[in-house]
DNA sequence: TAGATTGTTAATCGATTAACAATC
DNA sequence: TAGATTGTTAATCGATTAACAATC
């Protein structure tokens, strides 16, 4: 969960990166419009973002836009998707194929961003040897066997949290780069595998907070 | 998308507030174990994280350790449980019922962390009045009416960029509190609602941009 | 020109990390 | 006592925001 310094070598902010692919699905909205042009106050108006934090973040991308004109639409956008990787396709397999796991799966722009699972592995019985979304499902044990036919970068890991590291460790030794953890418990892993952690319980925690925070007593009374 | 400053009140940092489901989720685990205490420094090396960072958010909580001992892991549970709200269960209307939707309102642990899905809506007429893991489905347009029957604090959004606004609009009318948006494109509100936005693209962009990085010619050699 | 916008540099703000005193 | 740990205060680091010059 530790922010290494990996942004230092390129100088581009964390935040930045992560704020990128929602400069691109609202750019796309744009160009269906057919707006030749868009500046970075229309762009901060209807993204709820401060307009100097826009223009800073295409700076980092060495994008120029029009002094009183703003940036080219088709520009932008294909900047941001090659600095993003959406026109390099990267492998991934996925294990835990239960309701999450099922989403992912599904979820349609992976594919346009890049990324392409291409197994699924589980350890129930009833699922493996089937399909999910013509996915071939397999059982954990064939997760080296099937890696060794068709290497991948990316593992995506959608299993209970008490299993997460021992999936982990299989996928580190099979010689995947990259851990997509949506175990909600962290991870050990050698400092040359990228560890991406996605938890939805933090956003829960966020509202939670944020409800409460309407009615102070509740924990300004709680005792220490 | 912007960060308002509502952490100030309590002076307690947002990522902290993220990080607390992580302790609380570990915690259990040494719980399990029945080890009585736990010390920050064994936190750290299991979760990741800077130990001096764990003494340091469990400070926000008015925890207090012993010294050369750690902190009484049962404690620290119920406190972290009471801070985030687990045992004030608030109720939430889920829309959009599609893969994501339906993973969401199989995510059992939304029922330990206090909340409370109550109905589900959507447009599809195959679903309409069906259910999901024992959840009624209802069409968007009775969303006023069953929220009007039993009201919810929370709205979880889960419909296709382009009808998200439409959506928030409708639950703000209602008079829902928190607005949980997982559309991918961010929402106008009032301040008074809460809105917490979950992509899965950032987590990604990450990924993809770090794999870049071991590759640096992919885009310093990149033409502006 | 006046006004709107880019884009850079400086200031501010917030979070993490380091240093260190206190304690058992 | 020596060593390990808490917990606070200070220093550092990184990101956002503000200020402002340049441009069309």
């Amino acid at each position: 969960m530790k922010n290494t310094k990996d942004n230092k070598a390129s100088g581009i902010p964390v935040p930045t990166i992560r704020r990128l692919p929602l400069y691109h699905s609202f750019l796309l909205t744009i160009k269906n419009k057919e707006r030749k042009y868009i500046s970075a106050p229309d762009i901060a108006n209807e993204l709820q973002i401060d307009p100097t934090q826009i223009i800073k973040d295409f700076s980092y991308l060495n994008v120029k836009g029009k002094t009183k004109v703003g940036y080219v639409t088709s520009v932008l956008i294909k900047i941001l998707e090659e600095f993003l990787g959406y026109h390099i396709s990267r492998k991934a397999f996925i294990v835990g194929i239960g309701n999450l796991g099922s989403a992912l799966i599904k979820y349609h722009r992976f594919h346009n961003e890049g990324m392409e699972i291409t197994a699924g592995f589980d350890i129930n019985p009833e699922i493996i040897n089937t399909k999910t979304n013509n996915l071939k499902l397999f059982h954990i044990d064939q997760f080296q066997e099937k890696i060794n036919e068709t290497p991948v970068d990316i593992g995506i890991i959608v299993v209970p949290a008490d299993q997460a590291q021992k999936i982990a460790d299989l996928m580190i030794k099979s010689g995947v780069k990259a851990i997509w953890n949506f175990s909600g418990t962290p991870l050990s892993a050698p400092d040359n595998i990228i560890i991406e952690n996605t938890s939805i319980d933090s956003g829960l925690a966020m509202i939670k907070w944020k409800l409460h925070e309407n009615k102070p007593l509740i924990y300004k009374n709680r005792m220490l």
